[in-house]
DNA sequence: TGTATTTCTTAACTTAAGTGAACGATTTGT
DNA sequence: ACAAATCGTTCACTTAAGTTAAGAAATACA
């Protein structure tokens, strides 16, 4: 498991021993059980997260009804908005799975950067990729119908059709769980 | 006009007089004629951008139609997909008005970042603030109708609704101009 | 294992967005 | 200043998503 995080952090910046043995002696490994909430609305956290195995999602409460906007799986990585800009968070994030997630917070990341400029670096590329990443799926989403966004997802993500709830895959559509069901069925019946 | 980017700068990190100067001599600024195309589908460029003054936006080709995807205003920043990835864009940048940019390039940025560490670290708060506010951004697009995007630009951008024509806006919604149109009508007819 | 709860699907009806077309208003270029 | 092109609105019609409700299927858990 160790090996995937170093597998990862090598598309970025090449770590000596003495830098792989001060990451490991954080402490970032955890192990989560599917359901486990690890940040609430209102809450005030500095964790970050990043998945080893499993899956967790981001959900909004409104209106009473639960909006999941975002599924983060292996090698995906997540700092919560609450992290960045100090205040409390809009939004829920749990596990959709048992997962293994290594867990840092700020404090710790500015102890590391500060011993390990090298991280700052690999920081800033991932988080200028992720952002570039990021415009891209949303233009996807604006430029594309919930039916081809489906699709879309089917190609790009086809696991995720398999491990996540129909209901919390609608909202991160941007439909109702009725439309979601609709939709597949007017695809199948197109197919035949 | 440079002191609105020390301004800028001086919310991430303090810059003294040489730094300045280092930043003034890289012959950053530009004055953009309205309609200039910036970036087109194809091209490769290393470039990125921040808006002094005006307005551009980003815009893709699909059937031959221009689905517009983002407006950047004052203080805004923007580096392309393609300049993060040495890949070839999928799609425009241009100008909705005479606007005063700086344009930075990748190689630029090295060799500055290496004389001045500082940028990194001001790049990667920058980078990571952007991140998460386009996220949120992105969640309230998934979890709103049309006309709550729209209401909800109005109160968020109310500047944009003036200075950009509204077929471009009507595909930043997400939704065809004539929908755009009809949309506004109703909301006009319900405040009566 | 059996019961309660949650989840998924289907259906009928309502509402809003997509489409194609027309027309006036505005902008652009010469 | 004028003609041409672009843009914004309206309309009638089509298509798809939202809503409400009901029942079947899957899941949780005691």
């Amino acid at each position: 498991m160790q090996d995937k995080l170093f597998e990862f952090i090598s598309k970025y910046i090449t770590l000596n021993e003495d830098e792989k043995n001060a990451l490991l002696s954080l402490d970032l490994f955890h192990s989560v059980k599917k359901g486990t909430v690890l940040l609430r609305e209102g809450q005030q956290s500095l964790d970050s997260y990043f998945v080893l195995k499993g899956c967790f999602r981001v959900y909004y409460i409104i209106d009473g009804e639960e909006k999941t906007t975002a599924f983060y799986t292996e090698l995906d990585a997540f700092t919560p908005h609450c992290a960045i800009n100090k205040t409390s968070s809009d939004y829920y994030v749990s596990c959709v799975e048992d997962s293994i997630l290594l867990i840092s917070n700020a404090e710790m990341s500015v102890e590391v950067n500060r011993k390990f400029p090298k991280f700052d670096i690999m920081c800033r590329m991932l988080s200028e990729e992720l952002l570039a990443k990021q415009r891209i799926d949303f233009d996807e989403f604006k430029t594309s119908s919930p039916e081809q966004r489906y699709l879309n997802l089917l190609q790009k993500r086809p696991d995720l059709i398999q491990r996540v709830p129909q209901h919390q895959l609608a909202s991160y559509l941007g439909i109702k769980p009725q439309s979601l069901s609709r939709l597949r069925a007017r695809i199948l019946e197109k197919k035949i």
